[in-house]
DNA sequence: CGAGTATTTGAAGATCATCAACTGTCGTGG
DNA sequence: CCACGACAGTTGATGATCTTCAAATACTCG
């Protein structure tokens, strides 16, 4: 079986020989909604590569506090980390499936393609910026700001479709708006209130439970 | 000339051959405080490893805000992307001297020592989760618990001593107020008054402007 | 249709921001 | 060596934004 993301993601570097390991070695499995498949402080020894669906990516504080610190779409990847616990919780946002690569036979078959490790390097440094994104975010902007900056991150990351009239941008969302406000820093009632004052200004067209409408 | 943070760095992989190399092809070079010498939105195509002192990473919004992204110190490196321009801005805190490898160098060297690119997926997954725990912090925490997480981290990272009475821990502190604000997400004036609250809380030893001495 | 959950809306309160004045510190030069 | 100026940092009073608690409404699924 094949990816529809292979040319976005690891697979790519792979010369023919090693897709034959690979698709020996590898699994694709299945993440039902709301499943963790990572959890933070528990050992992890592989990379997951999204084939569909889409994952929040979270820590805890001890007291139970929350925060999203990242959501993950198709070709995306995470679990990184060779080596001991992973530092966040990765859980589905819908039902999803993932491509699972042991971190040992990645770094195997990476001494006849070394452009995996290139990848990984490229890809860990891509997370960083969004992260210092996210805290450009956090740090400085308003509630509306935030949620507005979100809706265009996802509209980056998913792709946005022309609504019926040709006039505004759809937003598919598969996270509940409680994930939204823990991504944003912000209360639920916070993120409910900014949304509505941003389709009073005009900014929004229409506001969903799973889709957001963008104007212009 | 060896830099005393071999170990701790990229050519910890080096073989002896490979060193000779480096010795021949990196820079050493001075960085006067507050002098940028990465630029956010400028091309930048070398790594920099910090041999000593202290550098901030910041970046800006169009309309000037300022945040702090992090702080690096001794060992620490920045500037990893092979390509295209920074997205964050370098700026020494004091006097420093940084360690220089072109791109193009240590892809050449990394067929002879491939574990160099381990330690920079290493590297960057561990800046990854940096930034994840700031992101908590931004988006999760009160005031003091911000300035708290960040005295605490500085005491990780450059070391905290005892202080003459052997009672509390000294923090060195290499940046200004308005540099801990930005990174906290706080104004100066918040920071300000969450320190006093702390030390009226007995958290705190002293308050002083280039160290803070933690209780216990 | 109806129960349960998700989301929105309302009113009151807390935290942090803002504006302004004050204090402390450091380096310079008389 | 002390006085001065400039800047860094602190403190005070007021106000805005966001949070909290509470209740209403909308949506989903069996």
């Amino acid at each position: 079986m094949l990816c529809d993301v292979r040319e976005r993601s690891i697979c790519a570097d792979l010369s023919a020989r090693d897709m034959e390991q690979v698709e020996r070695i590898m699994a694709h499995r299945t993440v039902p909604q709301n499943k963790a498949i990572l959890k933070e402080g528990e050992p992890n020894d592989c990379l997951y590569v999204i084939v569909s669906g889409s994952f929040r990516l979270t820590k805890y504080l001890e007291d139970g506090r929350r925060q999203v610190t990242g959501f993950l779409f198709k070709g995306d990847f995470f679990g990184v980390r060779a080596c001991d616990e992973s530092a966040y919780t990765a859980e589905a946002l819908e039902d999803s499936l993932v491509c699972r690569f042991p971190h040992a036979f990645l770094e195997e078959i990476s001494t006849a393609s070394p452009g995996i490790k290139d990848r990984l390097i490229a890809r860990g440094q891509t997370e960083y910026h969004k992260a210092q994104d996210h805290i450009v975010l956090l740090g400085k902007k308003s509630a509306e700001e935030r949620v507005l900056s979100f809706i265009e991150l996802v509209g980056k990351s998913v792709g946005a479709t022309a609504d019926e009239d040709g006039e505004g941008r759809v937003i598919p969302l598969s996270m509940p708006r409680q994930d939204i406000a823990d991504y944003l820093g912000l209360r639920l009632e916070t993120l409910s209130r900014s949304l509505a004052s941003l389709k009073k200004k005009g900014v929004l067209r229409d506001i969903g439970r799973k889709s957001l409408v963008l104007s212009g």
